[in-house]
DNA sequence: CTGAAAGCGCTTACAG
DNA sequence: CTGAAAGCGCTTACAG
């Protein structure tokens, strides 16, 4: 056993007659080390866990799989959590997570609960909260701000000409961040109240159609809309299709998340870009600085955000 | 340490006054147990893997949902690896897995290396092919047969009146069964061979667009057109609008998932339903009752599909 | 170059 | 009801 885990681990310290013998035993039997058990000895678990709020939404799909080769390109692995979940739920999510101690924790959005905040700090595991922002990080943050998006989506429609605005938001903490602050900077441009219409995330094509149905039915004579995601926004342009609207002229769209349907849609969706992949690529990074003994360069980072202008607004 | 352990695990083992003290100090101290170790004594690691070919696809977002949280309600974490490598970068994440010795594996597809086949049997884990089939599983199989859905297709345009047949198909393995067999069964039926045009996975909105775009570039008079996903039967709705194709009328589109933009596009997208969410709850499942000592129900189960019709063919 | 020994943090059968 | 001891499968400093 001793000089299997040298033939495996430091060969060169084994003579090459016995590296022979270990290696034709390891393939013969299919040997594959018990990982588990050198992480308890080495204390390095070689494992980071992602918290994401669902793994089917294709808003994270893009930091998930940058994180995924990220980490695999330095020798870990990702463990998925769902966070989508009552408080308490998350309480067990997170001594779960915890209990395997992994390397590093990647949070989407920021902790809020004192009870969970408390539990990662106990632990001394890395965590990385991303794509949201706070003045008070856990540990270290990859800071997107929302309200920021919101203001500039706002005030990228009245430079359009469009003044009668909309939002088409998921209910999630947020998109909220982003529908209250577009809805804040309407209003400090001297516009009238934006409509809001909130809807259960993951947001979906069906309820992008749902939501202009609702929209015209409230009668208010709208000429701009953000909506919370890029499907979300395709389904408006499907339900302006069917109705006779004309995008942009009548009804400006603009989508979030920049998705490869946004650029590929007739007319073309207007779209905030949010690098998740950069996300993905930086929440791999700083875990691997950290667990190599480094301070990572800065412990905030901000992520930024562009609007992809397009044909919809 | 004895005694928080039997606090935490077998608390009716423990005085109530005792109980009270190691409660108070886990508490304070934020202790969480060790998993790892815990899981190296009983080996039991309430762990399980799946292998997908990417993690941002939205093919297997219901699959991986239903499994993350069967799994979770069962008291194991999910750890996520992306299949869509070459062979030897596929050994390499096979040991990297079955070091970590998970309870179950599940697999996106069914393994035909031979060297990682023999890994996988060597190990001993519970193995769950899913997603395709074969007459020599590793260990469990969620059946799905994706020749029989090809042939279906062909056979349900057909009797819609369609002749001129083509399929979009994306370039892996088991898109490419379905477009084989797809074309095997228009010939079948007397109609002239389909043209199968392949793109890179996972397929896209744009590929949609440029699939129907190099479908009528290509000369041939198609009345009846196969897309591997209802994203790309989405791009060809979209190309097909563009260029006053009418759409079944003058092409049929058929597409392939049954994702909720299928049911909500105008015209909404006939799809083939293959039942994701059925195959990770199986899965789960399965190997559950494996690692409680049991054989499963049977170890080999068909998945099946169904065509939804709706109004693009 | 190779082996015996200790220890990572748990759990559990065994005494007390 | 509580504690001392062994052992899960590794790695590594220490002898030989």
């Amino acid at each position: 056993m001793i000089t299997v885990s040298r033939a495996i681990n430091t060969p060169q310290q084994v003579s090459p007659a016995t590296l022979e013998k270990v290696n034709a035993a390891i393939a013969a039997l299919g040997y594959v080390p018990n990982l588990m058990a050198g992480a308890l000895r080495l204390s390095r678990s070689h494992l980071v866990t992602v918290l994401v709020p669902s793994v089917a939404g294709s808003l994270f799909a893009g930091m998930l799989t940058a994180l995924t080769e990220s980490l695999d390109a330095r020798g870990y692995q990702l463990m998925v959590g769902q966070s989508g979940y009552d408080v308490p739920r998350e309480d067990a999510l997170l001594r779960a997570i915890i209990g395997r101690r992994p390397d590093g924790i990647v949070l989407t959005g920021v902790m809020h609960s004192p009870q969970g905040r408390r539990l990662l700090q106990a632990s001394g595991i890395p965590v990385v909260e991303t794509w949201d922002t706070t003045a008070t990080p856990i540990d270290m943050l990859l800071s997107v701000s929302h309200e920021q998006i919101g203001a500039a989506v706002s005030r990228y429609l009245f430079e359009a000409g469009k003044t009668r605005l909309a939002v088409l938001s998921g209910d999630d903490e947020r998109a909220h961040l982003r529908a209250a602050s577009y809805v804040r900077a309407a209003l400090a441009m001297g516009l009238p109240e934006p409509v809001a219409l909130y809807l259960p995330a993951p947001t979906t094509h069906a309820q992008g159609r749902e939501g202009l149905r609702a929209l015209r039915r409230s009668g208010k004579d709208i000429d701009g809309v953000f909506c919370t995601s890029d499907l979300m926004a395709a389904g408006v342009l499907t339900e302006a299709m069917v109705q006779g609207v004309d995008v942009p002229g009548q009804l400006a769209v603009v989508g979030f998340g920049d998705m490869d349907i946004a650029a590929s849609m007739s007319p073309s969706i207007t779209s905030v870009h949010v690098d998740g992949a950069a996300i993905g690529a930086k929440a791999a990074e700083m875990i691997a600085a950290r667990a190599g003994g480094q301070r990572p360069a800065a412990s905030i980072v901000e992520i930024g955000f562009r609007i992809v202008a397009r044909e919809s607004a």
